[in-house]
DNA sequence: TCTGGGGTCCTAGGACCC
DNA sequence: TCTGGGGTCCTAGGACCC
């Protein structure tokens, strides 16, 4: 895993570029179809996907019901999602980001983080980077694009909020605390609506409320990692890099059943479907999974899952409904029979790439830390997703390594 | 605003190991 | 045989994000 240099003193220029697309789903059906444009659209399957910003003005959202839309905007026009020309687009727009800078780090198939610090001499400033790269967004793909241009993580995400739609929003350094301050606190990472509810019931509304309050008593509030966090958010302290190679650790699908009552076997054949589309997608991904999580919502929208981890890494539509099915069928007496399922979804955790080979073999207890350090070693050269000890001592200790190129 | 489908990260307890 | 601290892995649930 690559990440971005910083200076030696620490960013002192807003380098950092948060991209993202205005509507996603929204804006390329209205790209690709003329009748669309200027017009409120919505893209929908039961709910609201994604909204253009003619149907947010009436106040459509996501994820609402299309009933609801309807009620707001009685002019809207509801198109069915077609989910290749958004991964197509997508596609073509990351190219750009590729291009733009060999710091990317992807956020979700329409948004990114771009470090340009380095490449001042060679593309100019930040701002006049980010407008390229608007251009030819525009230019290249037709969808709207709006870029955040901060020092920090964090500003660039606000600031591409804040710039939306169709924008280009910087935040220089001496003015940050002026931006950051008058911001309600749900637009803190990691504060939705519970904690934002924790803090306004103690008056505090706004980023700047807490920055003024001593860290104990946000951490006495909100607790933890997350108190430790938004504190740091909240002081403008931000250090996280821009990375560069994350992978997902894990892949699943999941899918609303209605109200009616199931049988087991009903439900069994759709968790088979399930789980052969995910077995499909990690082979084509070349990707290896041991933790199966069986993922449930009842029809009082409560919900529970049941996940098991099996020694061997697998992406076998046989081996994964092997597990998911014995966790549905476990499940069934306890939980589904009385409560009733109003939703059923597979997760596969634990990822690892498709080409690592298993190793497996005994060996004493004074051994382990050879082992641990071969593991480290293996890690450090070609990173942790390419690699996995399997199990702990006790259970058939194991690593799995990389197949090495020539 | 009554609830889609894809994810991530954190916490806490228990099992197990040294 | 008991006790204790330190650590990893697994499971379940919760909050959050787009």
């Amino acid at each position: 895993m690559f990440v971005s240099r910083i200076s030696r003193d620490g960013r002192t220029d807003a380098s950092i570029l948060h991209a993202d697309l205005d509507s996603f789903y929204a804006s390329v059906e209205q790209r690709d179809d003329p009748a669309l444009r200027g017009r409120p659209v919505a893209v929908g399957g039961g709910v609201i996907l994604a909204a253009s910003y003619e149907a947010k003005r009436h106040g459509v959202r996501t994820p609402m019901l299309e009933g609801r839309a309807r009620e707001l905007c009685p002019d809207l026009q509801i198109v069915g999602g077609r989910f290749e020309a958004y991964s197509e687009a997508s596609k073509a727009v990351f190219e750009i980001f590729d291009d733009t800078s060999p710091l990317v780090e992807g956020l979700s198939p329409d948004e990114a983080f771009l470090d340009v610090g380095g490449l001042r001499r060679v593309s100019g400033s930040p701002v006049q980077i980010a407008g390229r790269l608007r251009q030819r967004v525009r230019d290249e793909v037709g969808l709207p694009i709006t870029v955040g241009v901060a020092r920090t993580k964090f500003l660039a995400k606000v600031a591409s909020g804040v710039g939306k739609p169709d924008g280009l929003l910087r935040v220089p350094p001496d003015r940050e605390s002026e931006f950051l301050h008058p911001l309600p606190v749900d637009k803190l990472w990691g504060v939705g609506p519970k904690t934002a509810a924790k803090l306004n019931a103690r008056g505090i509304r706004l980023v700047g409320d807490v920055a003024a309050l001593p860290a104990e008593v946000v951490h006495a509030i909100v607790g933890g990692a997350m108190g430790h966090q938004v504190f740091a958010l909240s002081q403008n302290r931000d250090p996280r890099r821009v990375e560069v190679g994350k992978r997902r650790s894990s892949i699943g699908s999941q899918q609303a059943l209605g109200r009616r009552p199931r049988t087991l076997d009903e439900v069994s054949t759709i968790v088979r479907g399930i789980v052969d589309r995910i077995a499909r997608r990690m082979r084509t991904a070349e990707r290896v999974g041991r933790t199966v999580t069986l993922r449930l919502r009842f029809i009082d929208f409560g919900r529970a899952t049941r996940a098991r981890t099996i020694a061997q890494a697998t992406n076998s539509t046989e081996a994964i409904h092997r597990v998911a099915h014995q966790l549905l069928e476990e499940a069934w007496g306890e939980l589904i029979e009385e409560r009733g399922i109003s939703l059923v979804g597979v997760s596969v955790g634990s990822l690892t790439n498709a080409d690592a080979v298993q190793l497996a073999f005994p060996f004493e207890r004074a051994e382990s830390t050879l082992l641990d350090e071969a593991v480290d070693a293996v890690r450090n050269k070609f990173g942790s997703s390419s690699l996995s000890r399997v199990g702990g001592l006790g259970r058939g200790p194991a690593i799995s390594v990389p197949l090495l190129p020539d």
